[in-house]
DNA sequence: CTGTTAGCGCATTCAA
DNA sequence: TTGAATGCGCTAACAG
């Protein structure tokens, strides 16, 4: 039922001798070089290749040009099951996709703490670029961008931009703060006066950044309260939220970290009977398709993760061929997805 | 800002220079074939190696061993967007976790068409095994896998056990139609006579999978009926059931084809006033973090995607050291996850 | 237009 | 226990 024994691939040489050529000008042919070629050896050789079922041995090519055409996207996060987040996968989508269209692939390297990503260096320096996904404080992101950079590879910065003491590196990033001010405006036109914001115990970039929108927008209208609570146990989630909402009745708006915690929020809502929105205004932030699960839709923003992938993969690849990196970086803009958890606000007690 | 210049790596040569040896006494101290060196060699060698912070260039010994340590994943599916179906996801993390245990990397490549699917052939056959993510009906799989086979590559399908014809390959899958009988017989445990089963247009292997479980275990004791919805829209595959459940009222229960459309038959049956599981049972399949955002919660079955990802891993590297494939394949079991949409029966008109 | 030379980094083989 | 030679497949540079 199996077949051990390994056919051995067809080399240059191997369509050179049939073909009655030099190995180079296969190589030539191969690549395309077809001007150096004559269109007579040109058929012999395509021929030859044809017969032999010939595909360039990357390895070889590799060795002599010191390039391995593949990319890492490293993702630094606690969980093992890394790729949970559909953030990562769909970045992950868009880069895999974009490197397609150059010939290059993509290695998906999760790590779940800078031992677990120390134990990984060897097989990503072989990399010829490498995209990481940051996770944690600042500090914390720095030492592991850190670690990574000392490696030599070109990088570009998923969702951050401390690309500050990287000698090689460029972002890509979208703008959470922003949409995040956005969201907390809406909340607040519609009368909310007390936020409550919640967010994961270990924080990301996005978080950071979606929070401090939210307070900045709010500053001077309303109250800002945060709630951090793991976001790998849904149920508590919601319990918490809802408790808060026992306990702080003049809170008047949730804004989720994300979807996730949005729809924690209405749960908790639906639980403790206020009512949304007339009572209770809810965000979210993310928009991919999980959030049409919620009941009533949930206002979000539509975060382009997977745009974030191709610019990623675009620049990488830039800069391996024109040898350094466009300046700065990319920032994308966020769009508003309108649902039915924030309308004007009908306070019981005013 | 950017450097470009590649500092250059050290090579063993380069180590062997510093520490007054020949590469072959380095090679060997670096791959821990450390009976064959003194230990006084040994320690010289290492310090060479530290100070030039050599690390093995992994292209060399591609080259030289005909293996890249690069394992590819292939996801067959139209989406562009070809992760972003949880399960491929816990597949790929499975994967990716297990394989850097052996030191390889996991490729992660997604093909829309044949077509596409063609033009990626370079990039995977230099890949030194692949899973394959299989879709669509059993003859256009057959054929999908015959293009990949082609390559000459060891390969271990997921979720399909097609290996008939296939010469070097072995699978993982899941007892999708023993979920979907057990699941089946719930609801039929419950007093349901009349099953909507809903899927997507475009099928695969665990959908065919689950509707022949549901239909095996509901015959002669009821009907089932099942109607096919694109999954890319969610609000249309609701408004296709909630209609489907007004014109056929004797309806009384629907089994999703996966969570997704369990939860829109949740959102159908809410719309229209069915009241659920007094009115109508249903049922999802698959179990990941999204279910618990339906309420009620969803009664489904726990897909161990991340365990078939890591068995796929263990298969292939054990494949490529012993040169052949354990014969046959792995099946493994699904889990019931008891939620509140299955429950007796109280239907107003009997 | 085509062929020759050389060497990328490594590990197997064989010799010392 | 250590070293030297060899070649994996490929392509840049140059020679013809």
């Amino acid at each position: 039922m199996t077949k051990p024994e390994m056919p051995k691939r067809s080399s240059l040489r191997d369509v050179a001798l049939l073909a009655g050529v030099s190995v180079m000008t296969v190589s030539n042919v191969v690549n395309g070089k077809t001007s150096r070629v004559s269109e007579d050896v040109r058929q012999r050789v395509r021929a030859a290749i044809a017969t032999l079922n010939y595909r360039t041995q990357l390895r070889g090519r590799s060795l002599r040009l010191a390039r391995d055409f593949a990319i890492g996207l490293i993702v630094l996060h606690p969980e093992r099951r890394f790729l949970n987040d559909p953030f990562s996968t769909e970045v992950a989508a868009g880069m895999s996709n974009q490197l397609a269209l150059d010939g290059y692939g993509l290695m998906v390297i999760g790590a779940q703490d800078l031992d677990d990503l120390k134990g990984k260096l060897p097989r990503i320096s072989q990399l010829d670029a490498i995209a990481v996904f940051g996770f944690g404080e600042r500090a914390q992101r720095i030492a592991d961008y850190q670690v990574l950079a000392d490696l030599g590879l070109p990088m570009v910065l998923v969702g951050d931009d401390l690309i500050g003491g990287l000698p090689d590196a460029s972002f890509v990033r979208q703008e959470n703060e922003a949409g995040a001010r956005e969201l907390a405006r809406m909340v607040l036109d519609c009368g909310a006066r007390h936020i409550l914001f919640v967010r994961p115990i270990d924080v990301w970039p996005a978080m950071t950044q979606r929070e401090r929108g939210a307070r900045a927008e709010a500053s001077g209208r309303a109250e800002v309260e945060t709630i951090a609570c793991s976001e790998l146990d849904f149920v508590k989630v919601v319990e918490v939220i809802a408790d808060r909402l026992v306990q702080a009745p003049h809170v008047d708006a949730v804004m989720g970290g994300n979807d996730q915690y949005g729809i924690a929020a209405l749960h908790a809502a639906h639980r403790i009977g206020r009512k949304v929105p007339a009572e209770l205004a809810v965000t979210g932030f993310n928009g991919f398709a999980f959030r049409q699960f919620s009941s009533p839709l949930l206002t979000s923003m539509l975060s382009p993760a997977y745009d974030l992938g191709t610019e990623a993969a675009r620049r990488l690849v830039a800069r391996i061929i024109t040898g350094a990196f466009d300046p700065g970086g990319k920032v994308f803009s966020v769009t508003p997805l309108l649902g039915q958890t924030v309308g004007p606000l009908h306070l019981k007690s005013a």
